[in-house]
DNA sequence: CCCTGAATTCATCTAACGTTGAAAAATTTT
DNA sequence: AAAATTTTTCAACGTTAGATGAATTCAGGG
């Protein structure tokens, strides 16, 4: 089995177009799922991409440099969903915004998420990079577009919900929520969200 | 400088009744707070204990052992909250919630839930402990009394919520939030919790 | 078609980790 | 008070981590 057909791996250059960076950005983005960051080693990453495991340091400068690109660099597309929001009525976005979050967390069966809260538990810069990244600039474009006042405010609650989601979802896993549908998850949260950004919260 | 008024430590048993065992647990809670479970090392606890690092694993048998002991042993004292939940009229269950959680973790600065966090995060065991212990014993006993069908969803629908306040408030501390009073926090929370309880949520 | 530079692997290096076993001192038991 | 037990430090081991420098191979410009 596993017949040899290529040759061992020499040293020196590969032939062809093969994109070192890439792999080990798409490689190390599997790793830090699974491992978190202290968790995940530059070797298992660099083994999973098929190259060495010096290639870290040659094209991210070492394992802090690789977190930050595979990491830190939005697996979530903020735009796409910025825009989306802004789309819907006032009073739909509660909905929109249960079923937004869930349909693209639930594509990693909750990996993605799982990493961020791994990375901002764990990690001093991902919280930061949370902070100013997802809420300032995805949460306060929406809702100072929506809510009626008190923006900051608002936003951090919708913050809470949102957070708190995902943990139980795909972190703790807790049943029924877990294996819950998206309708039933719109039902039971969307009024939440609606409140925070639309309704009375003092 | 540093005058050498105590001997070098010797090795042998020490004189008295310093009690290591608890100078350990005290410590490591200190650092796994801090690090997390696999940034706290060993020798750093051992040393902020002011004994050999030898000692976990005499007293615990390890560091797992010293984890479970020192972490996983409930500091949130689940007896006293269930009680005084389980003392309010339903209608008044949301203020009761936010007011007990805010109160008990605002007295550490957010280091335990921080702590219990990073270990749900990055500890199977950490989060197999959260969901028995804290969700089984402590909500469904008291939602079970209050709310009048599906328990157990509402009991995980209580959970995201919970869960999301510590995250915002202590781990990501995003203003103003992560400030706000106390009173401020029921204004805005306490109907969130009111309604996964004991209103309409599907 | 050579020659410079970039890419890649390999073999190490150093540091740090958790753990262990033996030695020594204090306490407890007999 | 001698013997047995418990507590403690120390030195060291085996592992594993991230990092590095030299050697080697390919690509590209003149």
């Amino acid at each position: 089995m596993t017949e040899k057909t290529q040759a061992t791996r020499r040293r020196g250059r590969r032939p062809g177009g093969a994109d070192t960076r890439e792999a080990l950005v798409n490689a190390a983005r599997e790793v830090f799922v699974e491992q978190g960051y202290d968790g995940a080693t530059v070797r298992a990453i660099a083994t999973r991409a098929g190259v060495d495991a010096a290639m870290v340091n040659h094209w991210f400068g070492g394992k802090e440099g690789l977190f930050a690109e595979a990491v830190l660099k939005l697996p979530f597309n903020p735009k796409d969903v910025v825009e989306r929001l802004l789309a819907v009525e006032a009073d739909d976005i509660g909905e929109a915004i249960v079923r937004n979050f869930l349909t693209i967390w639930d594509n990693s069966r909750g990996g993605i998420f799982t990493a961020l809260m791994r990375s901002v538990t764990s990690h001093e810069e991902a919280a930061r990079a949370l902070k100013d990244f997802f809420f300032k600039h995805v949460f306060t474009h929406v809702i100072a577009k929506l809510a009626p006042d008190n923006h900051e405010f608002r936003a951090t609650l919708v913050g809470t919900q949102i957070v708190g989601m995902g943990m139980v979802r795909y972190v703790v896993k807790f049943e029924p929520l877990a294996s819950a549908d998206i309708d039933t998850m719109v039902a039971a949260i969307a009024p939440t969200f609606q409140r925070y950004i639309t309704g009375k919260i003092d």
